[in-house]
DNA sequence: TCAAAAGTGTTGGCTGTACACCCATGG
DNA sequence: CCATGGGTGTACAGCCAACACTTTTGA
């Protein structure tokens, strides 16, 4: 009990929503706490800012220390601040929305977390404190964040196919797109170019590989 | 020093960029500080969040304290948190945006601010802290929120010319709009329908006033 | 009768949407 | 030869931008 304000001062955290693609589906990573309150519930990686550091700082430090993921694309959402959002004590939380790639969704449950796993965004589990508010949040950011054409490629490998592309949109949306008018519009925006390899995976014809220009 | 803590905590506070149009011009409300540090600069409205108020709370609170507004459209902008953003103590502020319909616009100098004052956007003075980055910030997404027809309504009277809308977006964007294409996606959204009173100033002919419908 | 703001339609380009078939490959 | 996903074009509708003159009023 070393620190002491002459006013009350609120704990302040971060919280984490990370997104990915897998197969045809919109995921979002959890940790299973591994301390009280709510030990053993799942939640959103994140944790206390430290003095020295950022917001940012402090929510990328805490999606490495607890699942590993480091260096992905990363944009505030919103402050949450619900005086009784904390059993503890009063904590303001800032909640941050997360794009990892598929070369980056390899986790391991470390730090306050005994585990950590990716689910579904149809199909989380009972989620700690306001998380569950904070999630459909981020997923309503997502979305209008998709029109932004740079999203989709942060949830794609550096190398891609249009279907990959698309996959993407289908999954952040939850609606299936017009393979020919999804391709127009793409190409259409003249953001990326072939890269004149082929991928080939399946009894099937192979796709062509594109990356973003620059 | 009577507030104690396991950790350290970072003091909270909000601060406001409330905007209104005058004439044709898109203004920010400032405050003169009464207190140090930057005692007698120009700053944003805002303070110290008290134990059991939410951030929105808090906003409200301190705006109508600082410059008697109370009652007005308010959404959160981006929490700022550079370590060294305040001279006193590790400060962490939420900032949000309010629209000031013009009949809302009178402003008093109260409670820490020494004076209140509407500043056009271009020509601001000065401002503590990091506050002219707010600034930048908060104009940045009311330009993207006048996207959605709601922003605008939100600046003029409930009861307003076609005129008072075209001059809120202008004022907004900056730029001139051609009054047809304005008038026909305004009247095409159905959104608002005529009072059937019209209002005269001026010598030229009366405008029709139209109000927004439900 | 003049100055000042209110009010009013048409055209062309662009964008988005609906829609069906052939291609390349592995099994 | 079949199953699977890759790749392609056209036609219609709605939206946006450009553009100029008449109306109503007070002075």
């Amino acid at each position: 009990m070393s620190y002491c304000y002459e006013y009350p001062h609120p704990a302040v955290t971060t919280d984490v929503v990370a997104f990915t693609v897998i197969r045809d589906d919109l995921q979002v990573l959890l940790i299973r706490r591994a301390r009280p309150p709510y030990r053993g519930a799942w939640a959103l990686p994140g944790g206390f800012i430290n003095p020295d550091e950022t917001l940012e700082e402090c929510v990328r430090r805490e999606l490495e220390e607890e699942t590993g993921i480091d260096d992905v694309f990363m944009e505030q959402l919103h402050t949450f601040s619900a005086p009784d959002r904390d059993p503890r004590e009063r904590v303001i939380t800032t909640a941050y929305y997360a794009l990892v790639p598929p070369n980056r969704q390899e986790i391991r449950g470390a730090s306050d977390a005994a585990e950590a796993r990716w689910f579904a965004l149809e199909g989380l589990p009972p989620l700690a404190f306001d998380h569950a508010h904070i999630v459909r949040t981020a997923r309503a950011r997502l979305v209008e964040k998709l029109e932004d054409p740079a999203t989709a490629f942060r949830l794609v490998l550096d190398v891609f196919t249009l279907s990959d592309l698309q996959r993407v949109h289908e999954a952040i949306l939850g609606v299936a797109i017009d393979k020919r008018n999804f391709r127009k519009k793409i190409l259409g925006q003249g953001l990326i170019e072939e890269t004149g390899a082929k991928r080939q995976c399946g009894a099937h014809r192979p796709a062509m590989l594109h990356r973003v220009i620059e």
